[in-house]
DNA sequence: TCTGGGGTCCTAGGACCC
DNA sequence: TCTGGGGTCCTAGGACCC
């Protein structure tokens, strides 16, 4: 398959990697660090989903602890095996099934908690089991640049670094109360993180969305509104199809544009009632849109998202509730099953500008 | 030179109220 | 003319994750 030039590099393989190409730079980059470099275009995002499911339903059957952290990750609270040795021979008997069951491999932590757990498991790859327990921090930790560790980014390394911290030791035995001075409750954080404190449980009931949104990239600048307001429309559609299907209804829209000297800006509205109708809300995010574009031209990005969701059942339905509401529910309501039926772009409304191409179907 | 798309959480300032 | 202190809500933006 012909892959585009531009775009950015989802996973790399381990021959790349010692090329210096890293996650999320640019394949551009990646070209010019390694001449010659093959570059694939990802799977379809159901196609992750599904090995995704059944990962996770083989790993259920060790515990009913068991958080889905990402659509590659899990978190198993296995603490109901008390012995070490017994815990570690259970890591070494799902790293084999996986690789046996479903052809490819994975990394396992072990450790006490889950920040460390997180840690071993970024240890050297792939297909390893590895250990981090309470008194293997110093050994296994301590000695890693500070980049390693969990949650910091591009930004505050760099801050550290000023600071002469610059690995995860460094930071541990950094004073606390000047860490949070400088960083605020980040500062806590990466305090107690580099010392391998984190008190946070394996949460095993699927959280409810707290947003949710959709965003694309043009394939080219575009300067006209018209235009911007058809992919909107298109954008809204799903965002809303999505926020139905999870029984929510949304309290803040939101739209984000993205210039093509990569300037975000974004505005956001909270409505007047909850809701997931999507003539309401793109009535709302289309003054939105007015209201972010102002002078700006060349549009790169363009996205919209509900936020403050709260559940359908528990909504008290207000005195203000009329007909025409219901109408629209309606509407929706037989718009969706017929999506649901026949496909999702089986049905389109007026205005809706075909963005299927751009966007990576759920 | 080129930079995706889906999220969560935090901060900071302004408006407004008592 | 000069004007406290605390709290909440709303909004814009930023950092980080996968």
């Amino acid at each position: 398959m012909k892959v585009k030039d531009h775009g950015i590099v989802l996973a790399k393989s381990m021959e790349a990697k010692k090329y210096g190409v890293s996650t999320a730079e640019t394949i551009y980059m990646a070209r010019k660090k390694c001449p010659g470099i093959k570059v694939y275009d990802g799977l379809k995002y159901s196609k992750y989903r599904e090995y995704s499911d059944k990962l996770y339903n083989l790993l259920s059957q060790y515990t009913d602890i068991i958080e889905r952290y990402s659509i590659d990750e899990c978190f198993l609270d296995m603490t109901h095996f008390l012995q070490k040795d017994s815990l570690l021979d259970k890591a070494y008997e799902i790293n084999k099934r996986v690789k046996k069951e479903f052809g490819f491999t994975v990394n396992i932590g072990v450790a006490h908690n889950k920040l460390l757990a997180k840690m071993a498991s970024d240890f050297t790859k792939p297909d390893r089991v590895h250990t981090l327990y309470e008194d293997e921090i110093e050994s296994k930790m301590w000695g890693l640049p500070v980049s390693e560790l969990f949650m910091l980014g591009r930004k505050t390394v760099p801050k550290l670094y000023s600071m002469g911290i610059k690995t995860i030791g460094d930071l541990a035995k950094s004073d606390e109360r000047i860490l949070i001075k400088k960083f605020g409750k980040h500062g806590k954080m990466m305090w107690e993180y580099s010392n391998g404190i984190d008190n946070s449980e394996v949460q095993s009931k699927k959280r409810k969305p707290k947003s949710i949104g959709n965003s694309v990239t043009l394939p080219n600048d575009v300067i006209d509104i018209s235009k911007l307001e058809e992919v909107l429309l298109a954008l809204t559609e799903r965002v809303t199809y999505r926020l139905r299907k999870e029984n929510l209804l949304a309290n803040v829209v939101n739209v984000q544009l993205r210039t093509k000297d990569f300037e975000d800006v974004s505005h956001q509205k909270k409505l007047d009632g909850a809701t997931s109708s999507t003539k309401e809300i793109y009535f709302v995010a289309k003054q939105l849109l007015k209201e972010t574009l102002k002078e700006r031209k060349f549009i790169r990005l363009i996205g919209v998202r509900v936020d403050n969701l709260v559940p359908k059942d528990e909504l008290q339905l207000s005195l203000f509730d009329n007909k025409n509401r219901e109408k629209q529910n309606n509407l929706d309501n037989v718009i969706d099953k017929l999506k649901d039926k026949y496909g999702y772009d089986f049905i389109k409304r007026a205005g809706e500008m075909n963005v299927s191409q751009m966007i990576d179907k759920k």
